[in-house]
DNA sequence: CTGAAAGCGCTTACAG
DNA sequence: CTGAAAGCGCTTACAG
């Protein structure tokens, strides 16, 4: 056994690389060439030396490793909740794994505090890189952060970024535009919809789909603001909303919630006043997130490209750290509208 | 500027420690008590110091320092699927954080080698210890990284393990026991109940449980096994289950989905077979995950503890990296029935 | 309070 | 094909 096994506090420590050049009766050098493979080597000191690895379960220590090589091996990937983000995390590992990295988690729980910490840190070889989703940082900060060379892909952008910025998104304009193209030709003309936060991209591209759509349908001059009313994106949120939407003097014939769990909500909302999805009222998710199938009737939905969401930002951010090209990547993967049963032509044909 | 910038490909690689001993005429011993907040430090120096590594951007190398202090800071935490554990992984990211640790996420798709490989990789320093959840390792696998002496704890053991390995499960068989009970009492007789795979531990615990209810009951003796189907944890496999139950000469009146998806799974079969839930048949489930409340009629289920299986497995996992205890923790956590509406008396009393 | 030096565990030119 | 040596970026006794 070695002699420098003092310090690890407890229990026999891992094997060393010295340790098997010992036994092998090879130096450290022989040692490590063997075990990254490199062609220079007999095969019969590979034979002696890969016994030994076996005999004694050695690994060699990755942060040694990564000390000499600068080898990427850990990618940082930033969520305010993980929940409402796993197929973007599968994605992300799925890529992650093919470069032989490896992906470390930090919930950011939506606190910007948090996420500067966490950014700090990171940087400090906590990872090499960052796949930040719907980030709290704004602009500026990620300027910043940008000129001080940390490299990082931006998911889902909250707010609108500046140019030089790497980023990836979902087509919320197409996506908003289709669902509020099937409203409309199922005939509504009433059109309810429940934003999320107003500031948010997510909020301010689909409000911007949707609005194109009836422009173009006609439909625009007879709307009025009260049939925009802002949620949360929550389920709670999306309660309330569908609940002033449904109060109204001449209640809207459809609902249009910018995500699932508001359109769950305005869901029971409209349940609660008697009234019967898709006969009295359609409804229109946006995500297709796992339950919408599950819901009844199942939602009507857009579906975001939430997995290639995930795999994508990973590939981008390896194009940051690679090429360091003066190309930055701002790509929109396209999104689907999914129709399933909570919409229906208009009960009321005028 | 340093001298030593070359092998960095491409932009400006971050400051160094050596930088910051330059540019403030201290040695890089100082810079390093600085940084790492040791008292015997002037604060006159530590002023001047901080200045530059602020201006600087300076962030320590992980590596380096992970290196020499030999401290832990990165966690593996392999699970099946990312989706179904979200909560445990953001009870584990909260611990994780606390400890200044950073989590590694390892999907292993339920496929075996893939954890295997994994599990390789990680020992090599990718990780310093790990939480595996609902691993597809055998025992024997399992004993033989104990024995090379890699901390790991295990959450919800897939397959019973041995005494030597510390494991953190949800109490499977009480919690099961509450379901049926709950079903007993509504005056249900005859229970129809999906399991999952039998050989897994979360079945055979809740069928247990299941069993020493109707024992009690005096229900065991009229009970007939074609009343137990397996499913496969899935919402097709629970609806395909649940359609051999319903076409049963004697049909229940109740089933028991060892899982939520199954049990949405069955509230299909049953609502396409043209009963109602719960007036015709009751349903119960198990995790409560985050749609049991929007199916329609919300969902009695049981409710695991996910947020404290991560916390409470990280927690453990550093009891293991510490003390190295000869006690092997072995904790179970209290699951907890949540009635709603998917259950009610049982419609024809004998 | 501060610096010079050794060392963490590995990789990689550089010789041979 | 193999070894001696330098070095990756940091921390920490050990002197002073």
């Amino acid at each position: 056994m070695s002699d420098k096994r003092a310090k690890n506090q407890g229990g026999p420590s891992r094997a060393l690389i010295w340790d098997i050049a010992q036994k092998s009766g090879v130096s450290i050098a022989t040692v490590s060439r063997v075990l990254n493979e490199r062609p220079d080597v007999s095969q019969a000191t590979r034979d002696k030396v890969m016994a030994y690895v076996r005999e004694l379960g050695y690994v060699s220590n990755r942060h040694a490793r990564s000390l000499v090589s600068g080898h990427v091996s850990y990618i940082a990937f930033t969520v305010p909740r993980v929940d409402h983000f796993v197929e973007i995390l599968e994605g992300a590992t799925q890529v992650a794994e093919e470069h032989d990295a490896n992906l470390v988690i930090c919930p950011t729980r939506h606190e910007h505090s948090r996420e500067v910490t966490l950014l700090e840190r990171l940087r400090g070889g906590g990872a090499d890189g960052a796949l930040l989703i719907l980030p709290s940082e704004s602009k500026d900060e990620l300027a910043k952060l940008r000129a001080q060379n940390y490299p990082f892909v931006v998911v889902d952008p909250r707010y609108p970024l500046g140019d030089e910025i790497p980023t990836v998104s979902a087509a919320n304009m197409s996506g908003s535009r289709a669902a509020t193209e099937h409203l409309v030709e199922l005939g509504h003309k009433r059109i309810g919809v429940i934003t999320g936060y107003p500031d948010w991209n997510a909020s301010i591209d689909r409000l911007a789909g949707f609005h194109s759509v009836l422009i173009a349908a006609g439909l625009y001059n007879t709307y009025s603001a009260e049939m925009v009313c802002h949620g949360d994106f929550s389920v709670d949120g999306g309660y309330s909303a569908a609940c002033r939407l449904l109060e109204l003097a001449d209640r809207p014939t459809a609902i249009f919630a910018f995500n699932d769990d508001m359109a769950v909500g305005a869901m029971r909302a409209i349940r609660e006043h008697n009234l019967s999805i898709p006969e009295d009222i359609s409804v229109v998710g946006f995500d297709d997130t796992r339950f919408a199938s599950f819901v009844t009737p199942p939602l009507t939905t857009v579906r975001q490209p939430t997995y290639e969401l995930g795999r994508v930002g990973i590939e981008t951010l390896y194009r940051v750290l690679d090429e360091q090209s003066l190309e930055v990547p701002r790509i929109e993967l396209s999104t689907k509208l999914i129709v399933r049963d909570s919409t229906a032509p208009c009960p009321t044909p005028r």
